[in-house]
DNA sequence: ATGGCTAAGATGCTTAGA
């Protein structure tokens, strides 16, 4: 079996590369982060050809998440109870049964700066998701993948240094992190090889020139992360035309 | 010189991302 998570920057803007990417590789599970698309526009169609099923949690302009199977999706969740600092709820979560074990495609908020009422919305937002995984991880296997907007440790950034004063790498934002994590699930890029990084910023040439951060995981209940055998980031999706900023991270499982 | 993309809504800009 194949889980994957990705940030693809628009599913609009994406969907030639998302359709592409689906069938060469095949994922039994792609969890999708920042469709940037309301429900309605939303391309379940396309994707139903192509032999997948799809949830999808999303208003419009920003954020936006996804689940798409070809293993089955029943018991969808949307949202987590937890207003943006407009009052409004953002769509950052969708939760599905798919395949025997229990998913959720998430989208931290990104903080924007340190002290930002954004950046405590994004701390109190990691404390609730911590909230609804100990609910689900009482029920049976649970992967948790999407866009965490934190760099679990300085090795997970291109150059600490860089990012002094910043957000994404703060010790906060780390504790709030791994504060999910105790819940009983596993970062699977700590066991077995490192994936690497998962997001390059458009600017620069960074992808060029190496200068990443691993801010997108996969964290699993542990008898789902025993059973993995592989964990990979898909690089080749942040080359070419038109890519993401983040590439696909996939886990094997047995 | 402290920037440099990219995407989307209504545009010739703003907001947001990270």
């Amino acid at each position: 079996m194949l889980i994957a998570s990705w940030n693809v920057n628009s599913l609009t803007a994406r969907l030639p590369r998302v359709l592409a990417w689906l069938e060469s590789s095949r994922p039994d599970v792609l969890l999708v982060q920042e469709t940037k698309c309301a429900n309605a526009a939303f391309p379940a169609e396309a994707l139903a050809g192509i032999g997948y099923q799809s949830a999808h949690h999303g208003d419009g302009r920003w954020n936006g998440v996804a689940i798409i199977s070809r293993v089955g999706i029943a018991e969808v969740v949307r949202g987590l109870n937890i207003p943006a600092p407009t009052g409004l709820p953002e769509p950052r979560f969708l939760s599905a049964d798919c395949g025997g074990m229990r998913v959720a495609s998430v989208y931290v908020p990104n903080g924007r700066e340190i002290g930002h009422l954004y950046f405590s919305y994004k701390l109190a937002w990691l404390q609730e998701l911590g909230e609804v995984v100990a609910r689900d991880l009482t029920k049976g296997e649970l992967v948790v993948g999407g866009d965490f907007n934190v760099a679990p440790t300085d090795q997970d950034v291109f150059d600490p240094q860089a990012f002094t004063g910043a957000t994404h790498v703060t010790v906060e934002e780390r504790e709030a992190l791994q504060t999910v994590i105790a819940k009983g699930l596993v970062d699977l890029a700590t066991i077995g090889q490192n994936p690497g990084f998962t997001f390059w910023d458009y600017r620069q040439g960074f992808f060029r020139r190496g200068l990443g951060m691993r801010i997108d995981l996969l964290l699993a209940s542990p008898v789902t992360a025993s059973r993995v055998t592989k964990l990979w980031v898909d690089r080749q999706e942040r080359a070419g035309e038109r890519p993401s900023d983040h590439a696909p991270l996939v886990a094997e499982l047995e």
